[in-house]
DNA sequence: AAGAGCTAGACAAACATTAGACAACTGAGG
DNA sequence: CCTCAGTTGTCTAATGTTTGTCTAGCTCTT
């Protein structure tokens, strides 16, 4: 049978899309590494499978970190995801560890005993755990300690990257189970929220006078702005300036933002929201955002919002951009891109 | 078979990312002092192990605590372990330089010309002024600038008061008649929100371990939040430390926050809302919120929300200050009687 | 008929390689 | 203070390799 969009049967364009390649790529990576190996249908399409996704991202992650793709391609899977822990900091993969580490409430896990680990994502992964303790006791001076520590210590980017980005994640994990009253989740939230200002802050002073190259924003009724400044200060850190739009955002004025900035980028951050709660879906904001930018500007969407890109009639194609490394990937081409003029 | 263990093969770029030197550097490392000597690959690229990073990362460490590349390249491993282990402990030094020397690969930004001030208008009028016309031409480098700079002329608390607090109720009264549109507002709060947060940042600085005077927040469905941070500094400013939950927080999480820091005064921002907005109105909140307090908390309300408090039956009193001045006043008040102490 | 996927091959840009050059800094000696 | 030699990080130029993207021609799907 032919199902294809059945979620375990996945399209060259949908794993394309989940994770982060063009598809001339993913033929590429196959027929030179081998890198993965779908199965094929009877009419000789590649049929992929979830897994495939989780090891087309560690090879992502990895390459976007320095390697060769001839290098690592062959590897196993076990394999990869080592590397992927022991990855230095600024693209590091923050998602596992930070679960792992999450599921024990000990403070002190230790005892990586993994050869002799990196001293820095040792110290992020402390900083993180220590933060969450923190909230949990209600100690508040700690965490502003901790943090004014950190953004001492760590690149405005790391500081984003490895510890606000796990802490965020987290903190809903928890507020979900209960671990977390409302009251924690506001107390952290004010927290982070100063940080993050504060590290964006101090990455935009260095590029006055630089023309915008990415506006960030958040539809109308979405009120998460993390992950806008996360992006926007992943942005700033690979010398192009962000132009923070903020959330809540009609997409009309959006793209007269954009129009008026001359910014070739629109970033739309979506999260998952229960149907409902914006005044319209992410498709019909979409298409209204979509007929008032100017042709020449890329879109670009980020987020884990749940939008059915197949089902929209544009006239430019959509990148999405579901995790924060997908979105630091393709800054770093852009970044290159730019370099290259 | 040969093809040795295949998962140790990292490539130049990979070692330097992660040991923290440039690719340059690390070939003439190798060529003038053999200080790692990686295999090669058929076509001749160098092939490292994982352990050829552990020591270039000694080296990395012993060359920036001031050793000479030359005097310490050649050494067996052991004794680089050793000399590193006599360092000065100093800041997370590797970690700091590391990061840096990889981050910035040419810029050499040093804006030094950094103008030791113009003769700039020592009026905040001037400066409430220049902001909004900066936002009205879509002048992003002018209003930073003007933050940045009335940020170090002013008083927090003047910064507050006499320049941000007018700019938020102007640019309110502005995009309501259609001068500014809505991105224009987005864009200004987005550096609103950042100035205020860094101010209050800075005044908390000073009162770590100090007992919390205040709490302040909104309540659900209320997502203003300047009102609440303009507050927080000019509580902090007055050496009474804020406590700040920010908006859309239930009542009986504002109360648990209340009752778990020890706090001795509940601050409720109150904007003018239409009905409907909220989940439930001002009165339902506050009596909700009033029964879950401890008996010696006092309430407060702030701004300019529709509360009719002569419908309300309640245990204590409440004192409303509508306006930031008015509770300028009261934390005077507040400040002097604990000064009397 | 249009559109998406397939293969095979082509190509340009990015990246590594070498040898050598150069500027900034050091320290010793005049 | 100047000079001279040694050290060290970075850069250049010429060459070769790796890799992402594209084209052309075909088949399959809608």
């Amino acid at each position: 049978m032919k199902s294809l969009s059945h979620s375990d049967h996945l399209s060259v364009k949908a794993v394309s899309i989940l994770a982060g390649v063009s598809p001339h790529t993913l033929r590429a990576w196959e027929k030179r590494y081998r890198a993965v190996e779908p199965r094929r249908s009877d009419t000789g399409r590649r049929v992929y499978r979830p897994s495939d996704v989780e090891r087309l991202r560690l090879l992502v992650r990895l390459v976007d970190a320095g390697h060769s793709i001839s290098t690592v391609a062959s590897r196993p899977d076990s394999e990869l995801a080592a590397l992927c822990e022991n990855l230095p900091p600024e693209r590091g993969s923050y998602a596992r560890s930070a679960q792992e580490r999450l599921a024990r409430s000990e403070p002190t896990p230790s005892t990586h005993s993994n050869s002799r680990m990196s001293a820095l994502s040792d110290s992020t992964g402390e900083t993180l755990a220590e933060v969450i303790d923190s909230i949990r006791h209600f100690n508040l001076d700690r965490i502003s300690e901790c943090f004014a520590r950190s953004q001492e210590l760590f690149h405005p980017r790391t500081f984003a990257l490895e510890i606000i980005g796990p802490i965020v994640s987290e903190m809903g994990v928890l507020v979900d189970r209960g671990v977390l009253g409302i009251s924690q989740e506001h107390l952290l939230s004010v927290q982070v929220r100063g940080a993050l200002g504060a590290a964006l802050e101090k990455l935009d002073r260095g590029m006055r006078n630089q023309q915008h190259a990415l506006a960030l924003a958040g539809a109308e009724g979405d009120m998460h702005e993390f992950g806008l400044l996360l992006g926007a200060i992943l942005c700033a850190s690979r010398g192009l300036r962000p132009l923070l739009l903020g959330p809540n955002l009609p997409p009309q004025d959006f793209a007269e933002a954009v129009r008026k900035s001359g910014t070739r980028i629109a970033l739309l951050g979506t999260t998952p929201l229960p149907p409902g709660e914006m005044p319209r879906t992410y498709e019909e904001y979409l298409t209204e955002l979509e007929s008032n930018l100017p042709p020449e500007t890329e879109l670009w969407l980020g987020g884990r919002g749940d939008v059915k890109l197949g089902s929209l009639n544009l006239k430019r194609d959509i990148r999405a951009l579901v995790t924060l490394e997908m979105l630091d990937h393709a800054l770093s081409k852009l970044e290159s891109r730019g370099k290259a003029k």
